[in-house]
DNA sequence: ATCCGTCTGTGAAGCAGTTCGCAAAGCGCA
DNA sequence: TGCGCTTTGCGAACTGCTTCACAGACGGAT
């Protein structure tokens, strides 16, 4: 199946009738909030898989697909997918370890968007952009994305402008080049150390009324 | 096995050597920041089962589990649940529904945290809580939650200060009534109401550059 | 009864990020 | 070549939530 760019592969809840898996361009998937802002969960490129979870339990769609650019997929339909399983049920353990590495990149994502500052967020996205972009070559050449500054706030849930002041800001200091719909990283590293050093501003390091977990009892 | 209160079952990154189920009290699942900060992702109470996701795909924990109270726990160590599954192979496919629900969940927190404001959030953990804590009489007396405003903001990730400001807002209108861990609430349709009204701030209703994805082509 | 630790209530100040408004640059396309 | 749409840049005002500081209330243990 083709689609263009901005086409509408499936709606929240549409019910869950195939699996999709990309072949060519890239795919997102999408919530909108009441007032028409929009959240992108993930981005499928070359190889992967989505749509699995309205498949598997046989509820609605819990999120939109879209294509990011001119797609082409492969559609994998409820029957033929129920019909492989029974010839092969040891593709099930396969199935399951992939629902963990879903669940586990979910808890994540909640863990920083509580915990870090945009910036942070912000930082810790590009790198995750640059890995998923094909394993560049050893001298670190080509690390660009082909990516808009909207995608990206609209990857963390923020707003356009803070995103485009803060790259204008790692512009100044050498670390990222900005083009349109272009973003090239100079130094990977500087924005790894702004990951952990960014927490939300400890204005004094205080004593916590409550110690922390590593220092608690495991079992009596 | 049994802990009591405040006991950690397993820390963040422990290997992940079996499954858990509560027989009795209430299990937190946790996860901390480097400041110590401290953010609830679930909790658990009798009949349900946590720790499924580093049993199945064997890396460490993504998360520490504590005792909420004086509990019992029902432990399953990995050799005997991978005896069990080969016994029940079908069993898989109710592992597999059990993870899309998790994922769900998650995918809605995430969801949540950036559409909704935190009263709403607050509101809707409420209700949530409300649900968990057992079918309450169709005449709906007693529903109140055994939880102090410090757990409920810590659920949220947001400050314990802010979730006492509003909850005062919301006894001064009659919605809830307050004591000392322990919260009570009166009105349960008011606070359904405050999930859908309490978006961010929309100050006018201004037209929108892109049209929300209800509005687009499905396919070309 | 009394002490102590946990929990709640509240005000003031601060700050991270949003909203709004506008201007200019770049790109596709006729 | 010029038109229109998308993308970027940026300042100013605003706001939702946090941090900080402190006071009082409750409850359990001794």
């Amino acid at each position: 199946k083709r689609f263009a760019a901005g086409d509408v592969v499936f709606r929240k809840d549409d019910p869950g009738d195939g699996l999709y898996g990309v072949l060519a361009g890239s795919i997102l998937i999408v919530v909108e909030s009441l007032e028409g802002k929009e959240l992108i969960l993930n981005m499928h490129g070359p190889g992967e898989f989505f749509g699995e979870v309205a498949l598997l339990d046989g509820e609605g769609r819990s999120a939109a697909a879209v294509a990011r650019e001119a797609s082409q997929l492969f559609f994998l339909g409820r029957a033929e997918f129920l019909a492989f399983l029974r010839q092969r049920p040891d593709a099930m353990i396969r199935i399951i370890a992939f629902l963990c590495a879903r669940l586990r990149r979910a808890t994540n994502l909640v863990e920083d968007s509580t915990f870090l500052n945009v910036p942070s967020r912000l930082a810790k996205q590009l790198i995750a952009l640059l890995e998923g972009n094909g394993p560049r070559d050893a001298t670190n050449a080509a690390a660009t994305l082909h990516i808009s500054q909207d995608e990206l706030a609209r990857m963390l849930g923020v707003s356009r402008e803070f995103v485009s002041k803060q790259l204008a800001i790692w512009r100044e200091a050498g670390i990222v080049e900005l083009g349109r719909s272009r973003l090239t990283v100079r130094d990977e590293r500087a924005l790894e150390q702004l990951i952990a050093g960014g927490q939300r501003l400890p204005r004094a390091e205080r004593g916590r009324s409550k110690p922390p977990i590593a220092a608690r009892s495991r079992s009596r």
